[in-house]
RNA sequence: GCCCACAUAGCUCAGACGGUAGAGCACUCCCUUGGUAAGGGAGAGGUCACUGGUUCGAGUCCAGUUGUGGGCACCA
């Protein structure tokens, strides 16, 4: 008579051995319905797992996340059999749930076709309508690998001859399909429901790595109930919406093109928006003791060399060859003339901390397939910093570099940040001991601020550990951007010295930070973020002065002519058409402010604001409204009294 | 770099079966001076990404190249 115990704490006794659908079915008929797998103790198992012994179990449901991955697990497997049963020539791999959905790696000759994909989704359909039972079955190992071999599923057989020898494995059947799974699975394939959809094609590693061979792999999305796949297709076209490419082009932001692959043109505006972010990052960085520098873009192959670049990461380098023979890269890295800055006349223990910061272009030859938008480009502008300072000193200067970024991130409505922190790589230079140290140093510096963070164990980079910090944007996208790293390596490498309390020369540590990372990718987020919506004091154009008829115009200039005086982006739209047509083409180009001057604004002196995303309009004084717009101009943290961008970001994701 | 798809006017897109290009918006000109998301009319605008092939004839079919998109790998 095993005892069970609920999740609410009840207990109920049953004749064993019992089965998780009999426990459901006693509980209730719905539950019987919605139930997908149970949960003993803390493994989760299938429906019709027996249950000999006391336990405690819960009943997984569709509508719980734990149930939700099952689906999605299933969905793979559902996927994977119609492809089989469609295409028997086709070998399977591997097909986990992921976020949203689902994926099933297939080996196959000839690639799949969208055709085939809509063909695989009615076959999924029906296996769905056939509701076959899904059973586990327990096998030897070496059984299983010789059915799958005679199978001719080689990659299936490769899977399970790793597992260590001896151990049973575990196969659900479906219908004519039979895979390997650790499981828990749904009873049968009717549990799964129609809220599925095939996505999208896609090549893939087999064990993702690209020494192997590719497979064909078919992207899915499944959720519990159809309403929230709708749904979930929505928020899809809603950051499609939000592209930064797409804004990019409407907004007169940018372009690319072929003769500068992975490069930005900036327009006007994008410029301006782009200038924005640095004259902000100037400002706050002189504030926070940071000394600006301008190091060559171009430098002798001798510098990349002794830094060590020119071994290690010599195939991502722009290098280049003049008519005297000498041969020269375009800096992938602002590190090693930060350094020669830092090296040029005699340092003391006093200059220390000594920081320096460029606006640096740097050049990475990134691989054709990675490059997407700003996001990924091969030329860009890093608000890039290099801290030269003691041991001693590298807890107090991590403080400040978060202290600073978290209220940069701030201001541009990012409070949802998130940091992590990567340690010692097993491909390292340097003594344990310093390490250690630096470790201890980094950790210590996020923990004595009481701020969270995720630990990736192993990911440091190979001088030294970092932090990243991660900000989440209006859509709940993450996007990593800012990066602090330790660096007991490059100051020695390139013979960087100051002379310590003691006479003697002693070398310094070295931090590289970047807070906004790639400026161009961080525009591009702020893009999307804001859906193009920038707030007035990032918004290339701040104010456009319309008027209703030309007898406007002389006092439409005058006005504009003030808001300019007062260091406000303004510009004039006096041509002869009619007010709607004004205010629909300067509102689709987001511009924050329209002010309108008709007659009655000329009598008076006024103008008439009207907002981005809001119906109506105001009359104000022209002074007034000049005084509001220049307040409204500074960064948030700026302004007397503001709330800050959150509601500005608040309310473009609501527009 | 790898797999798949795509490339037509400034933008968004049509162009079964191969018979030498079309719409809307934007642009230019004319009329309209209109109080808050498109007033009307006319006009101009394309080597159909590039190279080669098949064909009497290619935007359309085939091959290659370049680029873009989605993934994979990469991201110092």
């Amino acid at each position: 008579m095993p005892q069970i115990t609920l999740p609410d704490g009840s207990v109920r006794e049953f004749d064993a051995p019992v089965r998780g659908d009999e426990i459901a079915a006693a509980i209730g008929k719905r539950l019987a319905k919605d139930a997908l797998a149970i949960r003993v103790d803390d493994d989760l198992r299938d429906l019709g797992t027996e249950i000999t012994d006391d336990a405690r179990v819960a009943i997984i449901t569709r509508d719980s996340n734990e149930g939700l991955e099952l689906l999605r697990h299933d969905a793979a497997h559902v996927m994977a059999e119609a492809v089989k049963e469609l295409y028997p020539e086709t070998q399977v791999t591997i097909g986990p749930a992921i976020e949203n959905g689902f994926y099933y790696d297939f080996a196959r000759e000839t690639p799949f076709t969208p055709e085939d994909l809509e063909a695989i989704e009615a076959r999924m359909h029906e296996i769905v309508e056939r509701d076959e039972a899904i059973a586990r079955e327990v096998w030897a190992r070496d059984r299983a690998v010789e059915f799958f071999r005679e199978q001719g599923e080689v990659y299936k057989a490769e899977i399970i001859a790793s597992i260590p020898e001896g151990e049973d494995v575990s196969l659900y059947r479906q219908g004519e399909f039979i895979d390997l799974c650790r499981g828990p699975h749904l009873p049968s394939t009717g549990r799964l429901g129609h809220a599925f959809r095939l996505t999208k094609l896609a090549g893939a590693y087999w064990r993702g790595d690209s020494a192997n061979e590719m497979l064909q792999r078919i992207y899915g999305t499944a959720w519990a109930h159809e309403k929230q796949l709708k749904t979930y297709l929505q928020q899809l076209e809603e950051a499609e919406k939000r592209d930064h490419r797409k804004l990019g082009r409407q907004l007169d932001l940018f372009h690319f093109a072929d003769e500068a692959v992975g490069s930005v043109f900036w327009h006007p505006r994008g410029w301006s928006l782009f200038q924005s972010l640095i004259d902000y990052m100037r400002e706050r960085q002189i504030e926070a003791g940071y000394h600006e520098i301008n190091t060559p873009d171009v430098m002798d192959r001798g510098l990349w060399e002794q830094s060590g670049h020119w071994q290690s990461y010599g195939e991502h380098m722009f290098v280049t060859e003049t008519a005297d023979e000498r041969v020269w890269a375009l800096k992938p890295m602002n590190c090693p003339g930060h350094v020669a800055v830092f090296r040029h006349g005699l340092k003391s223990y006093r200059d220390l901390p000594y920081r320096t910061a460029e606006f640096g272009k740097v050049h990475r030859y990134e691989p054709s397939g990675a490059l997407h938008g700003l996001l990924r480009v091969r030329h860009f502008t890093q608000d890039d910093a290099h801290i030269f300072c003691t041991e001693d000193q590298i807890t107090e200067e991590t403080i400040d570099v978060c202290r600073l970024v978290l209220s940069i991130y701030r201001d541009f409505g990012f409070e949802d940040v998130v940091i992590k922190f990567a340690d010692r790589p097993d491909n390292r230079i340097g003594s344990d001991e310093i390490w250690e140290k630096s470790e201890n140093a980094l950790r210590g510096a996020i923990e004595s601020m009481g701020l969270e963070y995720k630990y990736n164990p192993g990911e440091g980079a190979f001088y030294g550990p970092k932090i990243e910090f991660v900000l989440r944007d209006a859509i709940g996208r993450d996007w990593q951007c800012g990066t602090l790293q330790v660096d007991l390596n490059l100051p020695a490498r390139l013979g960087a010295t100051y002379i310590g309390e003691d006479g003697a020369k002693h070398v310094p540590v070295m931090l590289h930070r970047a807070l906004f990372g790639s400026l161009e990718r961080f525009t591009g987020i702020l893009i999307e973020h804001y859906a193009g919506a920038l707030p007035l004091w990032l918004a290339p154009m701040q104010v456009m002065v319309t008027t209703i008829t030309s007898d406007g115009d002389d006092y439409a200039l005058e006005v504009a002519s003030r808001m300019r005086a007062a260091g406000l982006r303004v510009d004039t739209d006096l041509r002869n058409e009619k007010i709607n047509y004004k205010v629909r083409e300067h509102s689709l180009q987001k511009i924050p402010a329209i002010v309108a001057v008709g007659n009655r604004e000329v009598e008076a002196r006024t103008v008439a604001v009207r907002r981005l995303g809001e119906k109506g309009q105001r009359v104000v004084g022209l002074d007034e409204a000049i005084a509001a717009l220049v307040e409204e101009a500074r960064p948030p943290s700026r302004r007397e009294g503001e709330a800050g961008a959150n509601a500005a970001a608040r309310k473009s994701a609501a527009g």
